[in-house]
DNA sequence: GTTGATAGGTTGTCTATACCAGATGCATTA
DNA sequence: TAATGCATCTGGTATAGACAACCTATCAAC
């Protein structure tokens, strides 16, 4: 299970691992996972290296640590999850959930005036249309459209986005650090492609998302807009004073 | 410095002591703290030891550790403010727009559930539930039911709302000052009641907002839900990656 | 039946040690 | 001069062991 010889921390590795226990359900919150000694002697690691995993989740909410007790999967709370600057994989991955994506197009258009305005490219110059359907498990949770400029990842065309992270992809392959994002969420009724797409009834609401998401470069680089089921969906916003 | 014998942790001990430092700038944003051996050496303690104080400290953002280099004092973060904490009447001038309040209801109530954990206060406490239709110039934007705990707010109820921020108010009056909120934001469609007050079709997409905000100390003192005319108002939010 | 002690589980704290990995300055080398 | 390598700082990871604080079930004493 655990690679010592590994290039991520044993720790790392073992957190990783629970985070896909519960993301995949098969532990369920409320549930009590196994002792940190148990973990220890099942993965011939030291407690304290245990612990260090268990720690860093507790601290991201997704466990809860009952002194005398046990540790314990976290309900889905509504506590931590801010507005960190995420994709929607990673999102749902934070919830706790699993989701996946289906893409229904993946194409060069024509840049609309909203998206040329919102990354700042010029007229004519080609933007990438990216459009997902989200999903946890069979369930489809919003649809999305990003825009991407071509220029900056022209060989995007080329890959696989199933069940992959965009984020991901771009930090990793073009140099794209998503950094800062500013982003409007206003409620609408479904449109009539939205409500069959969504499986949703006519006439129900979502939740319309629009996101200009800029680079380490203070560069735009996407803008996306996107459609919530709002019965499975609510945004969170941690708000401070100044 | 430290007290070996002391309830408290010695990393507790420390944290605080070396938070004190900062506070007092006596430690200054950008400063080189010493080592962590240095720590340990100096209140004799082990390194692991002096090492949980500074992991705690780096995860509330007090301090910066780049690995080879030291631990600084984080710089008071600049782009932290992710979406600012006001209340509708601050929150519409920020969007240049005057706007007004209509008191609906204004009295001690029973406290649901929902409230009562949310301001965790024990069952039977009264609470004051301020109802109020918010407006720009004559057109209806939102419907706003507030809930505060009565024993901070007695003389609440004398006060005339109109065209006056409760957010002033309970900073200037009540000794609380709102320091963060944690809100959530979803869609629905608008209820009977809402229809009539917002004076839109039935049916309308309605944005619902769930606020629990803290004062400056910490404490929970208010719990809003709000319902904005979705053709009427968009929720902004600033997203950071971490 | 109620109370109380206890045994054995849990997480929380702390120590001492070791080695890895990144940063830096300096002496050595080409 | 420029490059290389090394010593020595830094934080990062991992180990093994100890005891404290807390929770619960069980069993004995009243």
């Amino acid at each position: 299970m655990l690679n010592k010889n590994y290039p991520l921390p044993i720790y790392y590795q073992l957190k990783e691992l629970i985070r896909e226990k519960i993301v995949a359900r098969e532990w369920q919150p409320g549930d009590l996972i196994p002792s940190e000694r148990e973990l220890s002697e099942q993965y011939d690691i030291s407690r304290m290296t245990a612990r260090q995993a268990l720690t860093e989740l507790t601290n991201e909410g997704l466990l809860h640590r009952v002194q005398g007790k046990g540790t314990f999967v976290a309900e889905p709370k509504i506590e931590q999850p801010l507005t960190r600057l995420t994709g929607f994989t990673e999102d749902m991955r934070m919830r706790g959930v699993q989701s996946k994506g289906h893409v229904l197009r993946l194409e060069l258009v024509a840049s609309p005036t909203l998206v040329l305005r919102a990354l700042r490219i010029m007229p004519n110059q080609p933007v990438v249309l990216l459009e997902r359907l989200r999903l946890t498990g069979a369930d489809p949770i919003a649809l999305e459209a990003c825009y991407l400029h071509f220029n900056r990842v022209q060989s995007l065309m080329q890959e696989n986005f199933e069940g992959i992270s965009l984020y991901n992809l771009l930090i990793e392959k073009y140099d794209i650090t998503p950094t800062r994002a500013e982003q409007q969420v206003g409620a609408d009724l479904c449109s009539r492609r939205e409500q069959e797409l969504l499986n949703i009834a006519k006439g129900s609401p979502v939740l319309r998302n629009k996101r200009v998401a800029f680079d380490q470069r203070g560069q735009p680089f996407e803008y996306t807009e996107s459609a919530y089921r709002a019965d499975r969906y609510v945004f969170q916003a941690e708000l401070v004073a100044l």
